[in-house]
DNA sequence: GTTTTTGCAAAGCTTTTGCAATCCG
DNA sequence: CGGATTGCAAAAGCTTTGCAAAAAC
């Protein structure tokens, strides 16, 4: 069996994958590896302007819709309609539990929502049946926050 | 001779949970309920313009966000960001598979799902887990309508 | 040198909000 | 009447687009 190579943070390779290799895409890319969850377009602007390495909005939008376009990116909206987008290192399709308070992601077994998916899209006679799945809470540690902060 | 229409949920209940009962409110919730489907708060207020029954941009959104928070609409956003309502009789939770073509939308056994997304809520610690569920592909006539149309 | 990409600002969208006039109860 | 509700228009977000300048190949 052919031995795989641990993808290390290589944002050359994705990069290449959409276009020509420029330094503004390379940014995009290592910073969006970086974040290691969902972030927005916007908070990943605003970072990289924080970090001394501007680069336009638009640049960044055209950069991870690209990627998200090329099966390198997850895309998900939050409550409030924001697009978040996920650096996805492998080719499969994952789900994701987001804390709504920080941020935070962890995949979760996503089987059975798959099997059921799939029953349903064979019971019904849908074609090219695709889904959505999103699960958020507030994680324990953000929940403990909660509990000393806010009494009720 | 032309009696009531037939036995439908009425707005007029619904109405009354959100506040007064107003022209316009009974108007949106009528609309919505008759829409029989997933609809954008922009889809009904341009169809309400259509009728002879305008209402305010304003009022349609406000109406509406009422509903759903009232628990008596469906939320989902569609591919572009837009958000669609639908009226929910009942008071439980639904998920529905909702053509891409041509926007039927039929609600399917979430059993498996829900179980799920409990089992993940209790296993993971997070707190307050809200899930969104998503099946959108394309509907049996429109499959035949395409059939030679898209190559895979 | 040619073609792609960038960045800015302006436009596009859906949705929300401010506020005077209006309507419900 | 008094307070909730409406509607318009303007504002607020996020995202996309047009276009000249800059960069990549």
């Amino acid at each position: 069996m052919a031995r795989n190579r641990q993808p290390a943070p290589t944002p050359l390779n994705e990069v290449a994958l959409i276009g020509r290799l420029t330094q503004q895409r390379t940014i995009v890319v290592e910073a969006l590896i970086q974040a290691n969850g969902f972030v927005s377009a916007q908070a990943l602007h605003g970072q990289l302007a924080a970090d001394s390495s501007p680069v336009g909005l638009s640049t960044v939008y055209r950069t991870l819709t690209a990627l998200a376009d090329a099966g390198r990116a997850d895309l998900v909206r939050d409550a409030s309609g924001e697009r978040l987008f996920r650096y996805r290192p492998g080719p499969d399709h994952r789900h994701y539990l987001i804390c709504t308070e920080c941020g935070l992601s962890r995949p979760v077994d996503s089987g059975p929502v798959e099997d059921w998916a799939d029953n349903i899209a064979q019971a019904s006679g849908f074609a090219n049946v695709r889904h959505t799945v999103e699960l958020a809470g507030v994680c324990p540690d953000c929940g403990r926050r909660h509990a000393a902060a806010e009494p009720l």
